[in-house]
DNA sequence: GTCTATAATGAGATAGAC
DNA sequence: GTCTATCTCATTATAGAC
C-alpha cells in the first residue's frame, strides 16, 4: 500500500498555540499506545481518549492511521540520528571498537534517562518498527542511514572482516540494545531481587557484551 | 484478563482423521498469520480463509482468539524445550561456554532447517511473545523454565558472576538469536550481494558473538 | 481547529440446521 | 464436525455545523 500521508495543503496561517498543544498531545498519546500495543493493537479511539480529544481530531492532525504512525516515528528519529552522528564524529579514527559502539548505544540510553516518559515509549516503537517487515520503508528512511554510517566506521576499525559479519554483528547489537530498553521487566524478573542493578550497570554489561562479541565475531584475522 | 481456554468438554469419542487435519490446518494458518502480523493484526476471518475453512470452525477448534493464540504457541513449545534440555544434558560439566550457548541456540536453528515452513513462523511467534508483556504468562510457562535451566548452568560455568549480569547476557543472546531467525531479510539487505552467506555461517557468527560477549560481560573476575 | 453525528466496514463470537 | 446465517460491537474515516 502506498503511504498516503496527510496531504500537505497550503497553510493559510500559522497554527495557534492551542492547536500545537493539541497536536503534541495527540502525537504523545499515539506514541504511547503504538509503543505499548503495536500498530494494530492501538485504535484511533484509544489514542483520542488518551489524548483527551475527540476522535475526529486525531484524523485531522494525523491523517490516516498509517500516516499518523509514520509521523510519530519520524518525529523523534532525527533527534536520535543527530546525536549518534555527533558522537560518531567525536570519535577519532583509532579510538577503537568500544568507543564506536558506545557512540551507537549511548544516545538512546541517554535520551531515555533524560526524558523517560517519551523516549522509553519511543524505544519500544523502534522495536516494533524493526521487527515488522511492514514498516521496512520507515526503517530505511529513519534508521538505516545511521546504521550504514556505523557499518562503515566499523569496517575501518576491523579491516578485512567480511561485510556480512559486520552487519550481523551490528544487528545483534541493535537487538540487544532494544531488548535492554524494552524489557526492563524481564531483566528484573531474572535478576536477584536484592541487587538494585542500575541502568548504568546494564549499559556497562551491554557494552562489555557487544564489544567482546564484535571483537571476536568480526576479528580481522577471520575469513 | 484470565486466560479462558476452550472448556475441556468430556469427549464422546476420538476425533476423526478429517477433524484432526482440519484442526492442524487451522493451527498452521493461525501460526502463520499470528507470526506475520501479530495477535491484533491477524483476524479470525483471515485465519479461516488461509486455512480454507469457515470462520465458525476456527472458534470451534481454537476457542476464543486468545485461547487459539495460547494453543498455537504451546503446540511447539515442548518440542523446542525438550531439544534444548537434551542438548544441555549432553553437555558435560566442564564443557565450556560455547557448548552451553550452542545447546540453547542450535535447537531452534536446526528445527528451522528441518522444517522451515512451520518453524520459521514459530520463531517469529516466539519473538512476538517475548516482546509483548501482554503474553508474559505464556513466556513464563513455555520458555522461562528452560531459560532458568540454562541460567543455572551458566552460573556454574562462570562462577562468581553477579546474577543480573548472567541474565542480561542470556537475554542479549536470546534477542540476537531471534533477530537472526526473524530478520533474514535485514541481514541480506546489508550484506554484500556477492556473498551468499549460508545459515550455518550466520549461526557461527552468532555463536562467536555471544560466546565472547558472555566471556567478557560475565567473567568471574568482574564485580 | 474543534465538535457532533454518522457512514461504511470488519471484527469476534454464537445459534442452530445438517 | 461442519456449515449458513446472524448478532453485537468496535473500527476507521468523513461530513458538516460552529
Amino acid at each position: 500500500m502506498t503511504v498516503q500521508k496527510t496531504p500537505e495543503k497550503q497553510r493559510q496561517r500559522a497554527p495557534s498555540q492551542r492547536a500545537l498543544q493539541t497536536r503534541a498531545r495527540i502525537f504523545d498519546a499515539a506514541e504511547q499506545l503504538f509503543a505499548e500495543r503495536g500498530f494494530d493493537g492501538a485504535s484511533i479511539r484509544d489514542i483520542a481518549r488518551e489524548a483527551g480529544v475527540q476522535g475526529a481530531l486525531v484524523n485531522h492532525h494525523g491523517g490516516s492511521k498509517e500516516a499518523l504512525f509514520h509521523a510519530v516515528v519520524e518525529r523523534r528519529a532525527e533527534t536520535l540520528a543527530q546525536r549518534r552522528r555527533a558522537r560518531l564524529e567525536g570519535v577519532v579514527q583509532q579510538a577503537g571498537l568500544r568507543a564506536l559502539l558506545a557512540a551507537f548505544i549511548d544516545p538512546l540510553i541517554e535520551l531515555m534517562a533524560e526524558d523517560p516518559t517519551h523516549w522509553a515509549a519511543y524505544a519500544r516503537l523502534i522495536a516494533h518498527v524493526s521487527a515488522d517487515p511492514r514498516w521496512r520503508e520507515i526503517s530505511e528512511s529513519c534508521f538505516d542511514p545511521t546504521f550504514r554510517l556505523f557499518l562503515q566506521a566499523l569496517a575501518q576499525s576491523q579491516p578485512g572482516t567480511p561485510p556480512e559479519r559486520l552487519s550481523a554483528g551490528l544487528i545483534f547489537t541493535v537487538s540487544a540494545l532494544l531488548a535492554l530498553c524494552t524489557s526492563q521487566w524481564r531483566l528484573e524478573a531474572f535478576a536477584a531481587p536484592a541487587a538494585p542493578a542500575s541502568p548504568e550497570s546494564y549499559r556497562e554489561t551491554l557494552l562489555d557484551f557487544c564489544e567482546a562479541g564484535f571483537a571476536n565475531a568480526c576479528a580481522p584475522a577471520r575469513a
